[in-house]
DNA sequence: CCCCCTTGGTTCAAGTTTGAAACAAACCTA
DNA sequence: TAGGTTTGTTTCAAACTTGAACCAAGGGGG
């Protein structure tokens, strides 16, 4: 079969989210970098952790929410451990796992980045955009990341009994 | 001042594209890794020389339409080189400069590649939007690119003779 | 219980990215 | 036109990412 090139809406559409998604990734890195010492991946953890019943997450379990591999993640926490940010915990129900805890200058860390976080998020994205935009982004990227999501297990039809998710607080 | 932290509907935007940029770059990567050898961003060095007259580009500028440092698209256009797809060239107006310029070996891989990326990026990306979210994102991109870009310069509002653009082509 | 398959994590080497120098040519301007 | 600044590019070390390989521990059948 011959292929389905782009139509010219579709690759403008595709140009500036290539140039937006750069741009955007590079100011909330560069700011996070300089104001808080860690890349966007490294806040996400802290922010994921700080959410997290008790603080503390399944390696697993926190990979599978960042959309990353386990392999990342377990070279940000060790990062992240070494500047006593985040601690590793072993769990009791499974030997086999780890958890990953926010420790309280991890939590200090985090409350004092924030808000600057907060502002370069706000002034490069949502100050750009109209109430109406940022529900129609949200859209778009839900349905994105969910066709992405339940892609990978099976080349058909998703089949599965609506993805299980494993537990493990102490 | 205090901060304005997001909004829920403004969270449940940020979250929902933080998730699906990352799983799209994946995809992407992915695909281009196995079936071209090469990341994404490598092969839209090889593509935006496709399109420039004479298949040369002077590396600002490619580095500038990529969005990318000078530092990065020289590592990426050194890779490329020792792999045949691209070769550099001197340029006479300015003896600064140097150009990237497709190879047709360059133009060959690039033409082998094209379908099998086009294809995901339609599967993973636009065959899930409707005929308007295609819009609704170019607009939203092209809103969000052109904020970024023209801050830099200064922190204030912008008072150049709107943006320069040097060219050397031969 | 033992074997096999799956799951949770880490390790390791190779590849890529970053940011701060370093350099060199071009461009003022006095 | 010498000297200082700007512009175009590369270099380098440190940081980060990738993917394959590895090592447990859990979970069934037999």
């Amino acid at each position: 079969m011959t292929t389905r090139w782009l139509t010219p809406e579709e690759q403008r559409a595709w140009r500036a989210y290539n140039a937006a998604s750069r741009l955007l990734e590079d100011v909330i890195d560069r700011q996070l970098q300089q104001e808080g010492g860690m890349p966007h991946l490294f806040y996400m953890v802290l922010a994921n952790l700080s959410e997290a019943p008790d603080r503390r997450l399944r390696m697993t379990d926190l990979a599978e929410t960042l959309k990353i591999t386990r392999s990342r993640l377990t070279y940000a926490v060790t990062r992240l451990e070494r500047d006593g940010l985040v601690r590793r915990e072993d769990c009791r129900r499974d030997r086999r796992s780890s958890l990953a805890v926010l420790t309280d200058e991890g939590m200090a860390v985090l409350e004092r980045t924030a808000p600057g976080h907060v502002e370069t998020v706000r002034s490069a994205l949502f100050d750009r955009l109209t109430p109406e935009q940022v529900g129609q982004l949200a859209e778009i990227c839900t349905g994105i990341a969910r066709g992405l999501q339940d892609e990978d297990p099976g080349a058909g039809a998703g089949d599965l009994p609506w993805r299980r998710r494993s537990s493990c607080s102490p």
